[in-house]
DNA sequence: AACATGCAAATGTATTAACAATTTAAGTTT
DNA sequence: AAACTTAAATTGTTAATACATTTGCATGTT
């Protein structure tokens, strides 16, 4: 490693050694938790202050990059951000494209009178007939969500659209409808008789249901959906912005 | 204003100075945009040297605070404009905002390892001590949720706070940091022995699991939370915008 | 072995000092 | 009036120095 400090530079010697500081730090000999040169060790080093080292050091130890303890000296934190965080973000992209990542095992519509519940969220009455898409989804270890769909009856789906493609798909680019704000609720119940037989799970495990009710721009309903998911498999993930 | 700069206490000084500048820069002739005294005169009414001035304003420039301009002065920055909306609140606030009377069953605190989930996301090393707290809340039928919440040791909690307080309200107002990001998941898993006891439900019984990763608007971790619901008792309800 | 003491090492705090760089305003020249 | 020059004001940079505080280890004591 070359230290080059160069004090007749206009580039100020407190931001060079941050520059240098944040190069240095990635070095394999300090990168897990190494402990850096002492103070003033380092100072003398570079040929210039206590200070000015500070100066730098103090903007890394605030963005975290750096931990000084007193009387102990300064190590390097560990940083491996991009692998969690991705963790995270990876399932909730999945479900915000929604049908991408998964096969349907099973698929069948049917057009059925709206409960109570339903009828009131697409504000028509109870009696109207809507259509109802059942799917069951999976992957290679087989079913592990079951998802309920009613679709307002004047988004105008037959029940004949090809629902292997992606739903939103659809709704856009052939009924011109944008689901935009979604609805959400989560509970955990235990798994019914039937839910469990669809899910290939025991009577009593644990099940995430998760109902949403997707609406357009204009706050119109579009489509009242519910899903019981195997818990084991799921996580359900967002990021929230405040 | 009086300025009262102890030279004699064992807080530092630039602590002081900085604690005395954040009420500073909320009083009238300050608040939006006023210049504050010029350095030199400020240390010299204060009885500190420059140096400590700049080491405690440093600190609220880096957050924003303030806006220092070479050969013009030091100026309170304006109020940023939130155009973000208010989509998470603490648990506090969810209960207050749905005029749920909750109370604390119990609260406890202690300091614990990091563990590698919470080292990982804190970008610490797992040997690291940090803040644990623990809280049983429920309402008069008794608790329905169990939370234990981890704290990054930068923030500075002792474990001695009044915890009663809403805890946002703690962590904004006492310790300048602001839970600006939250990454959650959300699983659904059968009671444990030490979870049914907690919550007072059977083992077995369903139960939602909430985990919380909070960061700061500059994406740095603060908080990890997770979180213990009797599932009977409580959906989750989110509203999202495509 | 357990505990206490003390020393050395490392960062933390604070002061003083001097000069550099930038901006604003005033003054001067064309 | 416009353009240039100068000076003052204010923050920015850097250094040298001294002492405080915390931690860990070595040493000694019980």
């Amino acid at each position: 490693m070359i230290f080059k400090i160069d004090h007749s530079s206009p580039i100020p010697l407190h931001a060079q050694v941050e520059e240098l500081l944040r190069s240095l730090i990635e070095l394999p000999e300090y990168k897990n938790g190494g402990f850096l040169p002492k103070e003033v060790d380092l100072a003398k080093k570079l040929g210039i202050s206590r200070n000015t080292l500070r100066q730098a050091s103090n903007k890394l130890e605030y963005e975290g990059l750096l931990i000084r303890k007193k009387g102990v000296g300064t190590k390097v934190a560990q940083k491996q951000v991009t692998t969690h965080l991705n963790e995270w973000h990876s399932f909730t992209q999945e479900m915000n494209d929604k049908g991408v990542a998964f096969t349907n095992v099973s698929l069948h519509t049917e057009w059925v009178k709206a409960d109570k519940k339903i009828a009131s969220f697409f504000e028509i009455s109870p009696e109207t007939s809507i259509l109802k898409l059942s799917r069951l989804r999976g992957d290679d270890d087989g079913p592990f969500v079951f998802f309920e769909s009613y679709f307002h009856p004047k988004i105008g789906l037959t029940g004949n659209e090809d629902f292997s493609r992606p739903l939103y798909e659809i709704l856009e680019k052939d009924f011109h409808v944008i689901p935009s704000f979604s609805n959400e609720r989560l509970k955990a119940r235990l798994a019914s008789e039937i839910t469990s037989k669809r899910l290939k799970i025991a009577k009593g495990d644990p099940v995430l249901i998760r109902e949403r009710f997707v609406s357009d721009p204009g706050n119109r309903p579009l489509e009242y959906n519910k899903g019981f998911y195997i818990a084991e498999r799921f996580t359900y993930t967002i990021s929230i912005k405040r």
